[in-house]
DNA sequence: GTGATTTGTTGACTGGCACAACATATCAGC
DNA sequence: GCTGATATGTTGTGCCAGTCAACAAATCAC
């Protein structure tokens, strides 16, 4: 709840001012509060911050200045007292985000406190090399920098790759959908555009948004697992931070050993969690040949088909684990499933709960409870414009 | 490199004065450097804090007054310069060990800084129940309480069990081996000693060991993963801190499901890691009752009988999946192996090497390597005497 | 309207740290 | 053994961020 001074790397710089570490880190704390909520009043700073109200003042007057919040007149509510101005994220400030995929790559400018302000998608008409998908991005960004130029500051790019990256350097190391292997897509990215790109994996950056803005908001502990077209993504967010690891690779749950007898994954492994929980199969068993989230999960819904029903029991097993193992490993509070996982359980929660429920270590699986994503459509624009504010919202300052 | 304020949650106190807070996380710098290595010079100190040499006076005077550290002359080593005294943990800050056992109880002192200064084992016929280990324990500490009296300062006693425990409040959830169930042992512990007692899973701190003085001295990423008489247990260090999860259970990778064809668990599942890889096989065939670990390692290095070296290779095996779905879901620097997971991996760590480098995400394995643990009898009175010397590192300014 | 309540605003105060000048203890070369 | 170079301890000054308290302002309740 109080929020105040704390390490903050100095790096370099020789002389490292410390009053100077504790206002970079009071102006973190504030912008991060706003950021996340979209809206505070100044008077609720003071008390989740724990600092004095002439302290949290002068610090949304920095932040003012540096154009990063706005105040603007709480609407009368019936509250007594002075009423306190409204604190939000500048409309000025934006990340751009971008997500290639296989058929497309989508680019959206997200604002300060995660609103996706416009939204464009280039449909390729096949899988683009890495250098072409930074051409491409450029472009686009090229075709909106008068707009961005004069409404809003750009503070750099996220990109949400559905694949290994290096986060210190934004190098694509793996990426097998895309046929992509040791692209260095942030410097190519930097260099066309002339914005700080930072990259990241797709699900590790869903599970961020969902962290900041999603079904994830009040949680410490918990496991992002994500279903897609291309296999299972996923992300952790353990003790409030998301878990990284040594390079930027953790979470990685798509290959979890879930059944010895099972088949070889594309991975070179056997019975991995993705080789038998796959979307295709689902699609196949309710007749449809492509779709989208929404009318798979319908469908499954829909469907009275014991077939559909035993295959999604046969899936839920193996989730379960896969699930079993993560809990065990991480302790988590909370699992969210998103994509045709979250249909998954839609269509049988309580098989779910119940298989994970049997958990061996009672402790464990002790208050874990499971529950589905919250953030549609845009998740990974949002999260990869996080991942872009990440630098700004560490230290407001140097904006 | 460069330490200076931090974020302390303040909890209450109404008023946090803010320079308070730097005050007590440089303190907490200092003090955390003092005890991990054991004595460095304040010289040292300034520039690995990046705080003025006047600023680290003062801490490290401060942290004299309160009798946390002494400073003594550096013994002259041809340095060009006026030589800097070496700040030391102060011999008389020792914390109390803890370890119940199934056939023993061992306690022992510790000094700030990780050396075992005294070490009683108090054998036991029976299994203790959580009530009498507690007796055992007050009446072992009450015999040496003169000792403590005349020449120590107790910071407080931690417990190393071999179970799950609720971090929070030290309530041993389940000790399988000693059969506890929901056995609140901190707060006994505490009412029968009068110091403040703090508990923890054995394996985690073991871990927490092996991160402050052993193996993973200079990691930020690792896998600490001991197998012992009574199975496995683990415990993860993530971006530097100890993953604990929701509620101090994470780091259980025991029962991660690595052969769908194996055997039932004592916990329910089918084919856990501990149901495959286990000590007891090994000792049978290599014809011993009971050892020791070292007598088991040198009997397995010893042995040339094919059928030695083939279950060898068979837990080896399973080992390696447990590992691989680790390193894909933490992507850590290191795995650290300590008791008979240990000694296997010394008989043939080509083996296992091969095995997690043959991992699919050929990333994650990237930089991954294995290793043995290093410290041996007292890695749990280390380990324990770490989580009761916490709260001191935290907040020195509280002592 | 009037008082209670809450919060913004202002100026004085304080604590912690950086900085610089000086003191001190070593080494290296003669 | 003396002298200069080097590194570090020591001391006093100044600065900055945040606290605190008194006052001002804006709302509600009666």
């Amino acid at each position: 709840m109080v929020g105040t001074v704390s390490l903050v790397e100095s790096q370099q710089t020789g002389r490292g001012n410390s009053a100077d570490h504790v206002r970079r880190h009071n102006l973190a704390v504030v912008l991060g509060l706003v950021h996340r909520s979209q809206g505070v009043s100044r008077s609720l700073l003071t008390r989740q911050t724990g600092l004095n109200r002439s302290t949290v003042a002068a610090l949304v007057g920095e932040l003012v200045e540096r154009r990063l919040v706005v105040e603007v007149d709480a609407d009368v509510q019936g509250q007594v007292g002075r009423p306190s101005p409204i604190v939000k994220p500048a409309p000025l400030a934006v990340a751009l985000a971008v997500n290639p995929e296989i058929d497309a790559i989508t680019i959206a400018v997200v604002g300060l406190g995660g609103q996706v302000i416009k939204r464009v998608r280039h449909a390729t008409d096949h899988e683009p090399e890495a250098r072409e998908a930074v051409q491409i991005c450029a472009t686009v960004i090229d075709g909106l920098r008068d707009e961005l130029d004069a409404n809003y500051r750009v503070v750099g790019i996220g990109v949400a790759v559905p694949g290994l990256v290096r986060e210190l350097d934004g190098v694509v190391r793996l990426a097998p959908h895309l046929g992509w292997v040791d692209e260095p897509l942030a410097g190519m990215l930097s260099e066309a555009t002339g914005y700080p790109v930072v990259a990241g994996n797709d699900a590790r950056l869903g599970t961020l948004a969902e962290s900041t803005f999603g079904a994830g908001r009040d949680l410490t502990d918990f496991i992002y697992l994500n279903g897609g077209a291309s296999g299972i993504g996923g992300g952790v967010i353990a003790g409030g931070q998301p878990l990284t690891g040594a390079a930027g690779y953790a979470g990685e749950l798509g290959h979890t050993l879930v059944n010895s007898r099972g088949i070889v994954c594309h991975c070179g492994g056997v019975g991995c969690l993705e080789t038998e929980v796959r979307r295709a199969p689902l699609l196949a068993l309710v007749g449809l040949a492509d779709a989208d989230s929404d009318e798979l999960e319908n469908a499954l819904l829909a469907s009275e088909s014991a077939e559909v029903l035993a295959e999604v029991h046969r899936q839920l097993d193996f989730l379960a684990v896969a699930l079993r193992n993560a809990i065990n490993t991480l302790n988590p509070q909370k699992i969210l499933l998103g994509g045709f996982l979250g249909s998954l359980y839609a269509v049988a929660p309580g098989h779910l709960d119940a298989l994970v429920a049997h958990q061996p270590l009672r402790a464990s699986r002790e208050g874990v409870t499971i529950g589905r994503a919250a953030l549609g459509l845009n998740l990974l624009m949002i999260g990869a414009a996080e991942l872009a504010f990440s630098a700004v919202l560490a230290d407001p300052a140097a904006f």
